[in-house]
DNA sequence: CTGGATCCCAGGCGATACTG
DNA sequence: CAGTATCGCCTGGGATCCAG
């Protein structure tokens, strides 16, 4: 409650904004990715089970092999999910999720609770909204 | 556990590509707001006080007047922020978070906790993902 | 003081074609 | 099968100037 500099403590790193450290802030950081087009996509249709490329592909509806092999990449490399090749004449790839995805799942599930909870009253206020143009 | 004519049901509405339905699928909605890149700040900052556009944006940091009006638009759409205008000489608009835009911020809470919780691991992943180039 | 209008760039993302 | 490479569009979003 007291006087701050240059706002809340809490903001100091917050915008992506800054050059200074990437992935300064966790929030940021894993809504960044969250809020990515296909991220969520994927991680659920892995919750179902583990998958193969092509699988995952049909799985998750109309995704490019450029933009599931691109968001793939950063979830492995955030540790939300392993990939393991088999190495068989045609290669076969199985991606799976980690326990570390496993547990961002729970928290997930609360938003998406939140949200198909009060998706009415959102889409509610956004008529009244557009209406009283 | 059957199969589906073409991925999970749940997905059918799901990317925001499909020009059917904006916002038909809650989650997505939610989500494109939330991973806006000043939504967050901007709840964060209300919910610790109503506040004036300009206060709002020395509260949250570097943002532009163009994205704060936008983002501030957006959110009061959606009906999670109120805006009140006092017809003062030189006139002052008072934001203030909704019942609904309170609510959201508590499953956001969780989101953000296992951010804090798991940022560590993550960014170890990461490390060690970018070491085994 | 609180915005609106305009300009413009970087990056997200899709489509397509090629490879081990 | 599981990607990689290239192109090109479109939007998010910053900067700047204008207005009530």
């Amino acid at each position: 409650m007291t006087r701050e500099p240059r706002g809340n403590p809490l903001f100091a790193d917050w915008p992506t904004g800054r050059p200074a450290e990437p992935g300064a802030c966790p929030i940021r950081d894993v809504l960044d990715r969250v809020g990515q087009k296909w991220t969520l996509l994927i991680l659920i249709s892995l919750e179902r089970a583990p998958q193969r490329f092509s699988a995952l592909q049909r799985s998750v509806g109309d995704i490019s092999k450029r933009m599931l092999t691109q968001t793939l990449r950063e979830l492995e490399r955030d540790g939300m999910i392993s990939r393991t090749v088999y190495p068989t004449k045609p290669p076969s790839v199985e991606y799976a999720l980690t326990e570390l995805g496993r547990s961002s799942l729970q928290p997930i599930a609360t938003l998406s609770d939140w949200a198909s909870a009060n998706h009415d009253r959102i889409r509610a206020a956004r008529a009244a909204y557009d209406a009283a143009v």
